[in-house]
DNA sequence: GTCTATACACCGATAGAC
DNA sequence: GTCTATCGGTGTATAGAC
């Protein structure tokens, strides 16, 4: 039972190889260019240029290759998001990770899929809670440093600035934009008065 | 061009028939209890008891049918809006109304197929600015009601709130709690000050 | 490692009878 | 209004050759 025999007996590509990482990008561009109707075995091998059976090859199904997108994707984010906390402005940089984020569109499918796919939503759960835990402690060492004093806890405004945020790229794709620039401001001065300016 | 016979000239079922919202609750349920992947017209059919032919007799393609779906839906939710805005309470029942939302997995996967089907993405921004209206209307009434300001505009707090309440149901239903109780205390306080405790 | 070939199921949508 | 029957296409996944 090595990385190239997994439980089933049947011949395994190398995680980590070069056609396993191809395979996440296709993947990853598939699913937020075309959504998820479109992510099949057939399409991946096309996007990259190989054949259809190469795809079993490197992921039993294709429940595994969508958990293992999202893996890469939410390991790259939390990364940025301890290297924003290491920064001399770490809340502004979170915050900006997190507008900056993947693509609203992608987050919306892994979303909708973790609802049929049980290990995604285990996955997702893992993501989320990291990174509230990231942001609660960045939030709670620069309130102290600022002197600043709010009337919600750390945690609960990390959990307002994520679904806001969330909010703000999800519907300025959309093209909505009620409210918008109001809550720009209002981030941008608690920015401001924890002396993030 | 009747009712019963649309562009395409082929025969069509009467919408708002028994039929017509029987196929759409049994869209509705699929998508909630078993996501996208299962939304088929053979599966609509076998939800309601009826030949699949039959599905196609009152919508003239499955994206059709799924645009109604949510259409109906939202048509539901700002009916409710309304009435809640019209309440003594205007401003706590809006925040019940979006607490108590929809599942939040039918949301998820509304926002996933909306990439996909033009005419859904069309309805859905329809659906947010509308609602977003109703709210800012009611809160500006309500904070002037009660003399009181706030550091956000009431469309900023209406996106606020917005953002949070599905987020605190769609976390909810993965199992994280993270902040959600500070979030709620903080929202009460607020409906507190604003005369609606 | 990568391929050809293929089994088998299910999908959307339509023709036309009753 | 509702049905039977069906076309053409696409999906996941596997067997086994090179």
């Amino acid at each position: 039972m090595d990385a190239t025999t997994q439980q089933s007996g049947r011949r395994m590509g190398p995680p980590g190889s070069e056609n396993w990482h191809a395979m996440l990008d296709g993947a990853e561009a598939i699913l937020r260019d075309e959504g998820h109707a479109a992510l099949t075995s057939r399409r991946v091998a096309e996007q990259i240029g190989v054949k259809q059976r190469l795809v079993y090859y490197y992921f039993r199904t294709m429940d595994e290759l969508i958990i293992e997108t999202f893996k890469r994707l939410s390991e790259r984010e939390l990364a940025r998001l301890n290297q924003a906390r290491a920064s001399a402005k770490p809340v502004r940089e979170i915050w900006d990770v997190c507008i900056h984020t993947t693509d609203a569109r992608l987050v919306s499918q892994f979303m909708a899929l973790a609802h049929r796919i049980e290990g995604l939503a285990k996955e997702v759960v893992h993501f989320v809670e990291e990174s509230r835990r990231i942001q609660v402690e960045a939030l709670t060492e620069a309130m102290e440093r600022a002197g600043k004093t709010t009337r919600v806890t750390p945690a609960g405004l990390a959990l307002l600035a994520t679904s806001v945020a969330l909010a703000l790229t999800r519907e300025g794709q959309l093209g909505i934009s009620a409210g918008h620039e109001d809550v720009r401001v209002l981030v941008d001065e608690f920015l401001g008065e924890l002396g993030e300016g």
